[in-house]
DNA sequence: TTTAAAAAAGATATAAATGTCTTTTATTAA
DNA sequence: TTAATAAAAGACATTTATATCTTTTTTAAA
């Protein structure tokens, strides 16, 4: 419920980057599904996502890996759950009932609506710095988190 | 996100068969599916494990067909949810992440298992019944937002 | 410039959710 | 007791999410 591996994924794996990585060093899939203990083929195809939005860097050959770059901590967590699992799971209704909407509401609409709202809410406003940031309070505390 | 077509399917149709039944008529797979634009074998199969819960009651042959029964409206909807998606979902890291639990959160855990509770709290708290009946703030106004 | 490293790309595989079809069983009325 | 009706049961099909494998491309260092 509520979130899809991929995007579990994905968070766990950019927030490895930006830890790990801290010093400019870049990380291998192979380290990062080791240590997050993630497949590592389909780790590597959301990773591949990842940087084509623009989230990480990679550079391929000896001594590549991913890294961050000036846009990751500023990236929100909203933006990354449509990269791996679209957007249309954010609206239409919870109970995938076309006729649904606000003024003809399904029978959980208003109180599941509600709910949904506030993870969006909260999706919209955190962003993968936070995550990072000792001064935010959303930040994780330790590597073996993720 | 949040609910699956099955659990959509089945609460519509119990709805359906409460507010068309209401009389003591059975209601056919057929009528159902027809008028709430389900598709109508796999709402039957997710039927025939609403009856083999107890939740609603069925007769074979002409005439036959679906019917309430005196547990139906003291159902509560994570009994329902609990039927058609399981229960493991309802427990467990957000992120699929086996090493997160309350004293070692992964990154988004109190956020997202706060709103989470709120669900469980809500469907824990709301009967079949209370769709249904109109004192209740959770009541269906019309049968056509099923 | 050759070799090795590592991501990118793409093909394939598996599992779970969703959807469809056919046969069987139970029931009712004629 | 036969014919028609409708759910139950179970086999099969499709789609989507998840996972794996192989080949290609890029890069760096020797």
């Amino acid at each position: 419920m509520f979130l899809s591996k991929s995007f579990g994924y994905a968070l766990r794996g950019i927030l490895y980057v930006s830890l790990s990585g801290k010093d400019g060093r870049k990380i291998q899939v192979d380290e990062i599904a080791d240590q997050l203990s993630v497949p590592r083929h389909f780790l590597a195809k959301v990773m591949k996502s990842v940087v084509k939005n623009g989230i990480l860097d990679s550079t391929k050959g000896p001594y590549g890996g991913f890294s961050i770059n000036k846009k990751t901590f500023n990236v929100k967590l909203i933006q990354l759950m449509e990269l791996t699992d679209g957007t249309e799971q954010l609206s239409g209704c919870v109970l995938s009932f076309k006729k649904c909407n606000s003024r003809n509401p399904c029978p959980l609409h208003d109180r599941v609506i509600n709910l949904r709202d506030k993870l969006i809410t909260e999706f919209s406003t955190t962003t993968l710095g936070d995550l990072v940031d000792e001064k935010n309070p959303n930040f994780i505390k330790s590597i073996s988190v993720l």
